[in-house]
DNA sequence: ACCTGAACACCGTTCAAGT
DNA sequence: ACCTGAACACCGTTCAAGT
């Protein structure tokens, strides 16, 4: 009888066309969610597609190119809630959630971007509905601006630090070590820290919860009583 | 006439305990700050030291713990105010500031430590200062837990903000290409982004400035009246 | 045009060897 | 013990070639 399937194929020749932008970007997506960012590799993107490493190179320049498309398509997810409740710090709350859940979501995508170099391509909507319901809400405009960086700027400081303490913890016993580090520490010299240990646990448990308690501090300090 | 000093040295062989692992930290820290991220290799590394690249391992298991250590040496020259002047609000702003300054003067630390995953290394006495001053402030055990971590997330985002948009801002032609950007964008359709996009790029100019109005809202809104 | 494998210049790290 | 170069298994990307 002979061999008409090999053991080990080398893979047939990807039928034409069969490649495209989109279908790389799904793929990338994946690879990040499912296994990080240090398995977002041109190689196995292109093994996950059943082609070529080279094949990618044909839709995108580089593993920048995709980076940045990744990064792109990501920021357009972002869910809006709907206008004119009339409510706009309700809204506001709603919209900075909307980027919180994305980042909390895809984490890996978080990572991309602190890596890459920031381009012009942030989430536009995102950005001029946060400043129209800043304005709306009572602030100038330069109180707005800054109004909308800082809540920015908390809401990716969030993501990424639940990013990081997740990964920590799903390592193996890496709990375990902080918890004995903190059983060691001298309570006369660190009281505090080792007096509220437990409830700077306990309030860490629940990631999207704490943000929300921020946001609305944040919000409170930065609309005030307007 | 022979060649007592042949041309391109093959590097002597470097004397006997020369090398430590502080030595190696410092290297790292200039390495990281002057290069960026990228360029602290293991094979850089030992050239700056003017040693051979698997020197290194005899004072470090890897790339890993050098980074580890990199990160807890930096954290702990964090710079604290002095205690006990009966304004726990205006000592819980300097100890943030510390915390910001850090991480803006060593931006590329801010970037080991979001790749590496998290340690019991943290700022131990940092945080234990930081509950402190929020006890007593007046908050209740579970508030101040919240509002240090949510002061950490917006210390760290803000730093992490500026770090990724100085690195853009210094590349070539970046900050033309993110105003044309801006100026093509249709005003019917992002009023508020297109209107305050001057505002947006000036309150960004001064990071510092930013984050202190930042973290004066975040505090107002975490300790309220008390 | 789209896809291919071989090859190049990197990387972190293992290993056997020198001193 | 401390330091060395060669070698291994990776990486992104260039290149000449196939269809």
């Amino acid at each position: 009888m002979s061999v008409t399937q090999p053991v080990r194929s080398p893979r047939r020749r990807a039928p034409r066309n069969s490649l495209n932008a989109d279908r790389i970007l799904d793929a990338a997506i994946r690879l990040l969610d499912c296994h990080g960012a240090e398995a977002f590799t041109m190689r196995a993107l292109a093994q996950q597609l059943g082609v070529g490493t080279m094949a990618v190179y044909s839709h995108f320049r580089g593993k920048d190119e995709i980076s940045d498309a990744v990064a792109q398509r990501l920021l357009d997810t972002i869910e809006l809630p709907p206008a004119g409740s009339g409510d706009p710090r309700a809204e506001l709350r709603e919209v900075c959630l909307g980027v919180y859940r994305l980042f909390s979501e895809h984490p890996s995508a978080l990572q991309l971007l602190t890596l890459r170099p920031m381009r012009g391509d942030d989430a536009i909507s995102v950005i001029d509905r946060m400043l129209g319901l800043l304005c709306e809400a009572g602030l100038s405009r330069t109180e707005a601006a800054r109004a909308h960086v800082a809540l920015m700027q908390y809401t990716v400081g969030s993501a990424l630090w639940n990013t990081r303490r997740a990964r920590a913890l799903c390592d193996d016993g890496v709990r375990d070590r902080v918890r004995a580090k903190i059983d060691a520490l001298p309570s006369d010299r660190y009281p505090s820290l080792v007096s509220l240990a437990p409830e700077l646990m306990r309030v860490q448990e629940n990631g999207a919860a704490q943000y929300e308690r921020g946001l609305d501090a944040m919000v409170e300090g930065l609309l005030g009583g307007r």
